[in-house]
DNA sequence: GTGGTTTACTTAATATGTTAATTGTTTAAT
DNA sequence: ATTAAACAATTAACATATTAAGTAAACCAC
């Protein structure tokens, strides 16, 4: 009745989904301590990474929606993690950067994060870790020339 | 200042984001058609695939958790996909399965998305593809033997 | 320099994700 | 039999995802 679908077993899509709540769960139980969401945290790391950049940037950088990245940033403004100031040469950009407090929840968090992803690495070995990351990338149509 | 972090380019549940966003794009495209969602087609292969099984079975079968399921299936029974109905011998449980007009949608659309994952089966190659597969498993705190 | 288009972002509406608390039922230990 | 513990499912509350529509500013052709 399936024959030409892939069990769910072996489906692509879900073995992301798996993966990824895999991954996500020691990470977001690391966040709840900080107050923060995992969205509120991609945000922070990309902030800290590249500094100061318009919404519409920032949300293709952190994998958000625009929509979505209009609540969190709202959020995040509130709560002092980044500020939003409107450009003066394009007045319909809105530049976001990242506060010495978020920066701080950034730092405080680095090194217990780098410890749950060298257990993944550990888990699958460096080699399939780095075939793991390029296989993906290959699916993300933004990475594929 | 990120030092001990991988950049955001190299991050592990970054890259599954967006290879799981690449992929099911064109999914949803589909799915779009038919008027489920992606939630709700998942439901529904699981149900086709292994026939009438509890709530709590379907929910980690198709990487949902229970309380969205309950509201999805809500949704569901009311747009005649799947039945509900109570376990006679433990009254707790909730038995749900598949209706024909559920299973239609996933027989019409079967070929539809066996060509989609076809493709980029065919961009990866197939031994990535499985490649791909069996490392993704390994992050699954499920299949971790 | 004005009308049409594009761009950057916001709002709205509906659905799902996530955690915690709750309800009804069964099981197990007295 | 009785009660505490465990269980299956639901409800609640808040945050995000997704698509569509809306707003304001900049751009572009004429």
């Amino acid at each position: 009745m399936t024959e030409k679908l892939p069990r769910t077993r072996r489906s692509l899509p879900i073995a992301l989904i798996r993966a990824r709540e895999g991954i996500m769960s020691p990470i977001r139980e690391m966040l709840a301590e900080t107050g923060i969401t995992e969205q509120q945290w991609r945000v922070l790391r990309v902030l800290a990474e590249n500094g100061e950049m318009g919404t519409k940037t920032l949300a293709q950088q952190s994998s958000l929606l625009l929509p979505s990245l209009t609540r969190i940033a709202t959020a995040m403004v509130n709560k002092g993690l980044i500020t939003q100031t409107r450009d003066t040469t394009d007045r319909r950009r809105q530049m976001i950067d990242i506060t010495p407090q978020g920066l701080k929840i950034i730092e405080d968090r680095m090194e217990q994060t780098a410890e749950i992803i060298a257990g993944f690495r550990a888990t699958l070995g460096d080699e399939n870790y780095e075939t793991l990351l390029d296989l993906l990338a290959k699916l993300d149509p933004k990475m594929r020339d």
